[in-house]
DNA sequence: TGAATGATGCGCT
DNA sequence: GCGCATCATTCAT
């Protein structure tokens, strides 16, 4: 098994961290059972003054996990039915996370196809709520340490060359900043057809 | 292949 | 009450 990723990790410039996330697996000891997944596509939110973070009206009940310690999951509810898997970055009181967009199953596709019966395996964590829908994951899931042995992303290498810049999916502010990455060439890589490169 | 739409609950003004 | 970091389905080209 490849190395845990430490709290130092998360502990940078969210940039930064959403791109090296890009190739990183993301594993889930959860009682269903253990699932593991390829990150392929992430965006990140970064602090009060970008208007799509959920920390842009400053602090509240609901994103006061943003401004904790890096390294812990913040998971809310949208849309009445979705759920949204992010990881928090940067020193405590910097508000920022990064969201898992995409990923490709690596362990546990039995219990992923349970979850998601209707999807197809090339697409089934194709989207944050189909991530979280796959791997059962809800905002009982939020404020998990990341550095722990329930949820917890490993190290892996993603080639430099394949990674995308764009701006971000479905959002109406702040919709030129260019914080979306993803891996060219991954099938599971949600969004837009204009904006997949 | 793409645009429009309904589902459905909660946080925040 | 409005809008939302979504998705699957429907309908049009």
């Amino acid at each position: 098994m490849s190395r845990k990723l430490p709290r130092s990790f998360y502990n940078r410039p969210t940039l930064d961290v959403a791109r090296d996330l890009l190739g990183k697996t993301i594993i889930c000891d959860l009682p269903q059972g253990r699932l593991g997944a390829r990150i392929v596509e992430v965006e990140a939110y970064i602090g009060e003054d970008d208007p799509a973070c959920h920390a842009a009206p400053g602090p509240t009940a609901r994103n006061q996990v943003m401004y904790g310690r890096p390294g812990f999951s913040y998971v809310y509810f949208i849309y009445g039915m979705y759920h949204c898997f992010n990881i928090v970055t940067e020193r405590r009181g910097f508000p920022a996370a990064v969201l898992l967009r995409a990923a490709e199953p690596v362990e546990g596709l039995e219990v992923m196809r349970q979850n998601s019966p209707r999807s197809r395996t090339a697409t089934i964590l194709s989207g944050p709520g189909k991530f979280c829908r796959a791997f059962g994951l809800t905002v009982e899931h939020s404020e998990v340490d990341l550095t722990g042995d329930v949820i917890y992303l490993c190290d892996a290498p993603a080639p430099e060359s394949d990674i995308v810049i764009t701006r971000r999916v479905g959002i109406n502010k702040g919709v030129d900043l260019p914080f979306r990455f993803f891996l060219d060439g991954s099938s599971a890589v949600s969004g837009l057809s204009h904006l997949r490169k």
